[in-house]
DNA sequence: AGTGATTTGAGTCGTTCGACCTATCGATCT
DNA sequence: AGATCGATAGGTCGAACGACTCAAATCACT
């Protein structure tokens, strides 16, 4: 029997092209969505065996739609859909609990089969396909900042300044200089403008 | 006869869908490219009747490879397809020689529609359609910065300092301080850092 | 037990930034 | 013809920023 696929994309053109090209496959697309709620109530309405879901949507992040869809239907595995392997992201998507990572650079088989296999009950994220990606998102030369060093970045690139970010971390603004100082040496960074570009680059922090 | 299209997009899954969901419509895909320099060579041996082309390419952008294409190769008209209707992007494929110019938002009848309307000769971007484009840009609440105000914000998001700016823009340092103080009130930002990342966010200007 | 990374905090110093104001010149619009 | 807008340029001033150096506590890994 056919594999009953709910796809989530905002892009009517991806879904349609998705949709032909899964059912060569022998994946049966039942139902689209081009936003999380529609997403959230197609699932309730149509029970599909997978949910394959683009990580950028309009109204709500990929990622928040899939935390409540693991929390709502946890027998529904989520396979995450990216254009880029971004560490982030995928780091997110796994706290999330999706049960894979798929980045669009791969073929239709590879999405198919990772379909199937999801559907089939293996709803751990492989290792070898998390090890694969993160590996690859290494590759790319990402600077690995800390935790702290991270938020610090997040919260510039949401437009707080210094004395801002002091206060939202509970720390004084002479810490967040110095976490600054810190972040513009591994990311080769002169100022915060290019950090936050560098860190949106290796995905290490997302545009809001 | 059907129409014969070259396909140039860096994601294998979305060449696939497009090509499956193009067939539908009557339209050939009559080869692939994944990046820049492939889709110049393949456009020199295959002749395609029109060629589809994302704007976000590995190699090198969409809009250079557009330039190089309509400078070789004139005959052959040049779709744009992008994931945002970012109103730098639009300008820019508009002067690269565009014939057309679509967002991903749109159903898969409405590309084959435009295609087969440019293949047949309508070369020129329909004024309709360009028209609609930049007014749904707009209406997307776009505070339309001058050409010049954008190019001193391209340049910022590429890591200039104001000094910098100035002087490969051949102006004054001060100069450049009123572009921003100008952009600042525009984009509702207080400093260079929220004005790029409203910038990247209304699709004014773009990551490189 | 010790080495290293992380987090927190501090000081100094020169540079840059952003706000506010004025002004000229040319183009475009009414 | 007058008005508006954009691009250019100048000035002042206080606040924020970034570079450099130092130090202590904590935790992990060896």
């Amino acid at each position: 029997m056919a594999t009953r696929v709910l796809l989530v994309d905002d892009h009517a053109l991806v879904r349609d092209g998705l949709r032909r090209s899964l059912e060569v496959y022998k994946i049966h697309v039942a139902g689209e969505a081009g936003d999380g709620a529609t997403a959230l109530r197609l699932v309730a309405e149509l029970d599909p065996d997978v949910v394959l879901m683009d990580v950028a949507l309009p109204d709500m992040d990929g990622v928040a739609v899939t935390k409540q869809l693991v929390a709502a239907h946890p027998e529904v595995p989520v396979v995450m859909l990216t254009m880029y392997g971004d560490q982030a992201t995928i780091g997110e998507a796994i706290a999330a609990g999706a049960a894979a990572y798929v980045v669009k650079d791969c073929t239709t088989a590879e999405i198919a089969a990772v379909i199937d296999e999801v559907a089939a009950g293996e709803t751990a994220l492989s290792p070898a396909l998390a090890e694969t990606m993160l590996r690859a998102a290494h590759r790319g030369g990402v600077a690995i900042l800390s935790a702290r060093e991270r938020e610090v970045l997040q919260l510039i690139a949401e437009g707080s300044s210094t004395t801002e970010v002091a206060a939202r971390l509970y720390i004084t603004p002479k810490t967040t200089k110095n976490h600054l100082a810190s972040i513009y040496h591994k990311l080769e960074a002169t100022d915060r403008t290019q950090a936050v570009l560098q860190g949106l680059r290796k995905g290490i922090i997302r545009l809001r």
